[in-house]
DNA sequence: AATGAATGAGAGTTCATTCAT
DNA sequence: TATGAATGAACTCTCATTCAT
């Protein structure tokens, strides 16, 4: 096939890319109905109109792919969070500037995600932990745990801090999302009070 | 027909009910080994003496099996609980206790399980949900939301509170877990410390 | 166990009876319900008070419970046939009584079973034969062959003979029960019409 | 892409056609041996070389590959008894006709199936409804029906006039298959004999 | 003789993955 | 590189049958 060499993304490298968007679109969606586990590769390729071999081209795997939308979700939340860390005067419009991004962003990905769940919760005590998610909770942790470091947060265990700030945002988040309507505003208020207050609490009783 | 009482199990009742202890012994190893979706019915009879068909002597499928281990857990936790709040002088100490209780029970449950674990985690980001913990959160949360209606906490949403607490504690301790060696005291201790001193921030924070 | 020799069906045989009694009734339901095919021996000894057990020791497997329903059926039907045979006057009158009988016998027993077929026909190419059905039409199918070999029918090939006249009243029979009301005088009476006139007219075209 | 037309069908339509036509033989085989509800879809495949799963790529269960099995016969045979209906003076030629052409086609499928026969009849007692025999009866149903509409046939009740010549055609016609040789003519000729003997004589005996 | 739990083969079906086209 | 049929291991669950009690 004598070709002329292609000057800009030649036709080839766009649809390699726009393939690979649409099997990472597919796969949040299914991820997002099905669950990590109960979605199959099948069910993400039957929502694209590529073929079954053609996933393997892309990704290895159902892991694979879980990961990299965990990347991508990543490259999404991190720029916002490593700004709001540098916009905020102190560690406490820090925390309440995150838990809100966090609350509006789960309200949003919930709002799209529950439109398509075919019947009411079918493993009630399985937690439906989304790619997203992940990557977005990776990435506070890493910003407590800094502050921890940096003084800005009292001198306890920063890996049992960050896991506690994190846990009550991700569980009242889920409360949040349970109710209807979802108010966004009184759980993150809750949420952050829980974790100033428990912050300040915190030196006194830890040595 | 000499006698009317069964005075002692005859051997039947004998191996049934050791079978039955088999049948849950082997799937709480496969539920912590490999999560509440991933595990099947097969990898808990493998771990079995007991062939194939036997399982279904004793439960109908693996969400019942996974509710019997539940409601064992809850069986015994669900007393201890009970205990503690009615022997403990305020809601601190109850908190304290319980804490305390739930993370030894954590780890003496962890020993357990992490003998067989073969390899390393092979799904990091599915949340380990044992019918146990399912059991235990249950029972917290209802004293906690207890509490709250009673007004040994702050009148603050009761359901937004027990979460919080459950989460601190539940992710705390999954960082316990975690370290060599497992040191309760000192992860019971900054749980404790958190929840309350959240506690006590809360009334003024939330209106 | 020290006893008196039984002078009249001690105990033991009664109950063996009874127990026989019992699975064959059963079975009778099991059939009619499901089909020779679908039917499971779990179904029969579950409409019984019996254990799993208990079954084989009065018949090997499925195939020969049905077995043993054909031979009552036959033992129920033989004798009726045989009096028919000797009181009709003529072979005509034979096919009428006989044809009758058995529409009678069809109808009744297929009150009996519609009432606890569940769904609708799951399977409408396979043929519903009961084991006293099989046993009827072996009857017939004898009594046929005699007459022929007797003269009272037409000298033609008997196993044809008697293969055509069992169809005819099998398949009308079966669309008379298909219809509401089961009308089985009218449905006898077009059975042995063309049977009857058939047989006139087959000397002529068969020699 | 020098051209539009699909000339020859490319390896893949020629080995996914080959591969249906062997599931439909190996099917064919197996209802014939085992009958429609004994069979397995298990059995079918176990007669090709596929693997297990590719039965599922042709169908979707043995339901399925029967009624595919039904509508190649009755493609086959419709077509057939449409011309004859049409080149036929009258009924009686017609029936004629059709018995014959019933009659060897029964033969020559009879002598594809008997040759995989292995062991004696395991299930006597169900009926061997093939799915060809099942289309054919369907057609031949149709074709009496509308006979007696039209008025070639007398004004009996047309649902037991088609059941009673169906009932005729294949029950000689198993008998004609047990015998050695087999003789379709003098069978043949026997139920048509039968059938419009019984014809004539109807409209008298049936007001 | 009756019991009923244990057995294990085998049914239908799904699925991740491969590989010839 | 895309395709999509083939693969075969694995899964859930059922069943006839056995056998210790």
């Amino acid at each position: 096939m004598p070709q002329a060499t292609p000057p800009l993304p030649g036709k080839r490298e766009q649809t390699k890319l726009s393939n690979r968007q649409a099997i990472l679109a597919a796969a949040r969606e299914v991820f997002a109905a099905l669950g990590y586990e109960a979605a199959t590769v099948r069910d993400i390729i039957r929502r694209t109109r590529l073929a079954a071999g053609t996933f393997y081209n892309y990704f290895r795997s159902k892991e694979e792919v879980f990961a990299a939308l965990a990347d991508e979700g990543a490259r999404r939340f991190g720029p916002i969070l490593r700004s709001l860390r540098n916009e905020a005067p102190d560690f406490e419009c820090f925390v309440r500037a995150a838990v809100n991004a966090y609350f509006q962003f789960l309200a949003a990905e919930h709002a799209a995600w529950t439109a398509q769940r075919p019947e009411g919760e079918p493993h009630p005590h399985v937690h439906r932990e989304t790619p997203e998610m992940a990557a977005v909770f990776a990435d506070v942790r890493d910003a407590v745990a800094d502050e921890v470091v940096r003084g800005g947060a009292p001198a306890v265990d920063p890996d049992y801090l960050a896991a506690a700030c994190i846990a009550i945002a991700r569980e009242v988040g889920e409360k949040m999302l349970a109710r209807r309507p979802v108010e966004t505003e009184r759980a993150a208020e809750f949420a952050v009070a829980m974790i100033l207050s428990g912050l300040r609490g915190l030196p006194a009783a830890v040595r």
